[in-house]
DNA sequence: GCCGTTTTCGGCCCGACTGTTTTCAGTCG
């Protein structure tokens, strides 16, 4: 099987390497387009090779295809290692230093020898940086200082504490007064599951004042830029902000442009060419008179551009452009309001914090018509999981809490995937279960075939299953499991299994890419918190958010069906 | 290097900020 993620890295790789020789910047934008375009196909590297239609691929022509089919045949590039062989080895790491980019560091290379970071920083101690043409005292502090914030900053956060951070700044400005509308953009608006930066926005007549109020607001730590529409500020703990102010008048504009993602900008204002405007953050103006297209919000400029309007969690460049220009967004992306049950909890019966009655309760409280009780199995000992005697016990307070609540209570259980591939509860035990959620909690180092193997022969039992976290990744913490996921998916389409969507933003799994994936294959999914408390239930639209980005639409999400339709979908061993 | 019912050549998104320059290059998003 060819790796397409490693094929990528080495198309990446060498665009950085050719960069740095000066080479033209668009033929460079074409490495890390294809790098791109093979990262967000849909299905495996192999197929689309032996058809020969690498080319078909929209970014991957002949030039990068031959380079791509010489990397699957052989494994290597042979202009990537000769331009490798042509410059120093450090060259990558000092790319990572802010504000160092390819041509300042082609121009300490000719000039002072520096091919690495450890060189580059023992030559700005030593003031030799400030004597190369072009740089000066302040860049080689600035140097300094990238490199003591790679070493200590942690790069991203996690969607939460990022939408936590950028909300409490809106708030700020806005209670300023100073401007007529704020908002948090870029990658927190679209939901994306991590966060390099914070992107707000506004309109205001008083970019001034805004500017300063955000300097001054609690938890920032350092100003980094000040200027007249942009301010960049640092927080504590690292996180980066961005605030750039235009006039109200071309708030719309601006919130699209920082919206992003980049790649999506670069797609519409491609668009906005060649119908013969140009676009920015001021606004959509028409190239023959310089005339300004009226914007009253993003969806005029999408309108204009002859596009349905998209959603900002659908802003990726994977595939929503097209299909906003023929019509064919998805019509009914599922909403959190059109969820009826939660089917994936835990309480004090394993590792939960609240009683079966508690979470009962929150979820009425929340407009649910069911909640499935799925603690672990005996297999987690470490979750506390229970055993055959406990779970029958459980089953009665089951029974005893339904009698005092509304809200449907269904019997369940977050059974382990063992090695073998079995479930640890009989059949017997299965039988009279309404919800089995199947995850894999040990052994997650096996080998990719390994562990393929393991998850194709669960899919094939014949019980209904949700397959629990299918990936198994923590985000920032830890790796998918190795996985076919091409293979698994086939596979999961002919079984008797849903694929969940967890909503623990530390999982937020499966994600988008794979979701479609999921779809192509008609494969349903249920949304789910993993809730282990209270608290965890309000993670529902972590999981409708990543839904959504994967095109997930109402009818494809069994957890949207009312108790009665759905126990009878799930009920294992029933239709 | 990619791409194309305006093109197989000549384009390729657009603007802010900084630091080093005396009018702009580099970097970033």
């Amino acid at each position: 099987m060819v790796d397409k993620v490693a094929v990528a890295r080495a198309l990446r790789e060498l665009g950085m390497l050719l960069e740095v020789q000066g080479e033209n910047p668009f033929k460079v934008r074409a490495y890390e387009n294809g790098a791109r375009a093979l990262e967000e196909l849909p299905g495996g590297l192999d197929e689309v090779i032996a058809a020969g239609t690498l080319t078909e691929i929209p970014g991957i022509g002949k030039a990068l295809a031959a380079k791509i089919e010489e990397l699957a045949r052989t494994g290597r590039l042979e202009l990537l290692d000769r331009t490798r062989a042509a410059l120093p080895a450090g060259i990558g790491e000092m790319l990572r230093i802010p504000d160092l980019g390819p041509k300042k560091i082609a121009a300490l290379h000719a000039a002072l020898g520096i091919g690495s970071v450890p060189d580059l920083e023992q030559a700005c101690r030593e003031g030799r940086v400030r004597e190369v043409k072009g740089f000066g005292e302040k860049t080689e502090r600035k140097i300094l200082e990238g490199i003591e914030r790679l070493r200590t900053a942690s790069a991203r956060v996690r969607l939460p504490e990022a939408r936590e951070v950028g909300e409490r700044l809106v708030r700020r400005l806005r209670e300023s007064g100073a401007a007529e509308q704020v908002e948090l953009a870029g990658s927190a608006r679209r939901w994306k599951d991590t966060v390099g930066d914070l992107d707000l926005v506004a309109g205001s007549r008083e970019p001034a004042r805004l500017s300063a109020v955000l300097c001054a607001a609690p938890g920032v730590e350092s100003v980094v830029a000040h200027g007249e529409t942009k301010t960049t500020v640092r927080m504590a703990g690292g996180l980066s902000v961005d605030l750039r102010v235009v006039p109200p008048e071309d708030y719309p504009s601006l919130l699209l442009h920082m919206t992003g993602s980049k790649e999506h900008n670069v797609r519409l204002r491609a668009l906005a060419r060649e119908a013969g405007f140009t676009l920015s953050e001021y606004g959509l103006e028409r190239l023959a008179d310089g005339r300004k297209v009226p914007v009253h919000a993003e969806a005029d400029v999408y309108r204009a551009l002859g596009l349905q309007p998209v959603p900002p969690e659908l802003r990726q460049d994977t595939g929503e452009v097209e299909a906003a220009r023929e019509g064919k967004l998805p019509a009914e992306l599922v909403t959190l309001g059109d969820l009826k049950g939660m089917v994936h909890v835990h309480t004090r019966w394993s590792d939960g914090r609240a009683s079966v009655e508690e979470m009962a309760r929150a979820a009425q409280e929340m407009g649910m018509e069911y909640l499935a009780i799925t603690d672990h199995s005996r297999s987690a000992s470490y979750a506390g999981g229970l055993d055959e005697s406990r779970l029958r016990a459980q089953w009665d307070e089951i029974a005893l809490v339904q009698t005092k609540v509304r809200i449907r209570l269904l019997r369940g259980t977050e059974a382990d995937i063992l090695e073998s591939g079995a479930l640890d509860w009989s059949d017997a035990v299965l039988e009279q279960l309404d919800v089995v959620v199947a995850s894999v909690h040990s052994r997650m180092k096996m080998d990719t075939e390994a562990m393929t193997g393991r998850i194709l022969r669960m899919l094939e039992l014949p019980v209904f299953k949700i397959w629990g976290h299918p990936t198994g990744r923590l985000l920032l913490e830890r790796e998918p499991y190795g996985l076919d996921m091409e293979k698994v998916m086939d596979a999961a389409a002919t079984s008797r299994v849903a694929l969940e969507v967890n909503g623990d933003p530390h999982r937020l799994d499966l994600e988008p890419r794979h979701l479609r994936m999921a779809r192509e294959r008609g494969i349903p999914v249920v949304l789910a918190t993993d809730a282990h408390s209270v608290a965890g239930l309000s993670n529902l639209p972590y999981a409708v958010m990543t839904a959504r980005r994967g095109w997930v639409e109402r009818d494809e999400v069994l957890n949207a069906l009312p108790a009665a339709k759905f126990t009878a979908r799930v009920r294992p061993g029933a239709g």
